[in-house]
DNA sequence: ATGATTTGACCCAC
DNA sequence: GTGGGTCAAATCAT
């Protein structure tokens, strides 16, 4: 019944950050899977405006177990609550606090994972299923809206998707102190066309894309892209 | 106090 | 019986 779209969503520096404005919906976060076969799990998200607004667009969010840079969004049904906040400013409603046990739960895992996501390229390929509309702005803005400083917890524990991507990282390499919108300048919270457009050229994103086609092919290596490069990275590439 | 997230339990289709 | 999706109580953050 529902219409259902599903979005390979790769996520590097520049668009990770705006993916999930890119979204502009507020989702609320109401589940969790292990899947068979799939190193991560599955997170389930659905409207905030849900009940509200009988909004009943649904989507999942699944890192690709092949390549970690890759999370696929599935989103289910379409937002009919007009809460979406595209060109503006994120939502109150945002971030995943998903490090809110900020104690010991350090795992080597996922700060590879988060610099993973962090470096790698975006793509969004959709494939519509059996969908009517296509529109590509799907993405969890509550996982990524989260750029707000988590001094206390610089590495995610539990799960680890994207949010914790930012989360994490949004302190201490991005904006030690200095608010988020500076650097998300209104073009970037659009939605995706807009975010491509705006940061990307297309040749970027193609290079992008293959960097990233090559580094799938030897994951290794980019579970050795350890943290502590990224601290010591003085390219890392947030001077826009 | 309120709202969002986590997580085990539950339900249902296969 | 198994796996995927959802529920809801507990937990946490603001």
């Amino acid at each position: 019944m529902m219409a259902r779209r599903t979005e390979q969503v790769r996520v590097n520096c520049e668009n990770l950050l705006e993916g999930p404005h890119g979204d502009g919906y507020s989702w609320g976060k109401y589940g969790q899977k292990d899947i068979l076969g799939a190193k991560y799990p599955r997170s389930y998200y659905r409207c905030t405006y849900r009940n509200t607004q009988n909004c009943w667009a649904t989507k999942q969010v699944q890192r690709s177990d092949e390549d970690p840079t890759i999370f696929e969004v599935t989103c289910r049904g379409s937002h009919t609550c007009g809460n979406d906040n595209h060109g503006g400013v994120p939502p109150p409603a945002s971030p995943e606090k998903q490090e809110r046990k900020s104690n010991n739960n350090y795992q080597p895992l996922q700060s590879q994972d988060i610099v993973l996501g962090f470096r790698a390229g975006l793509r969004v390929e959709t494939e519509g299923l059996d969908d009517k509309e296509m529109v590509p702005s799907c993405f969890p803005s509550t996982s990524f809206g989260g750029l707000k400083n988590e001094n206390n917890s610089f590495l995610p524990s539990g799960e680890l998707d994207y949010s914790n991507i930012f989360g994490s990282f949004s302190s201490p390499f991005i904006s030690p102190g200095t608010p988020e919108l500076s650097y998300f300048p209104a073009s970037q919270i659009n939605d995706f066309g807009d975010v491509l457009n705006t940061q990307c050229s297309e040749s970027d994103l193609t290079e992008l894309v293959s960097a990233n086609t090559s580094a799938t092919n030897s994951p290794m290596v980019d579970l050795d892209f350890s943290l502590d490069h990224a601290e010591l990275d003085p390219n890392f590439p947030f001077d826009t």
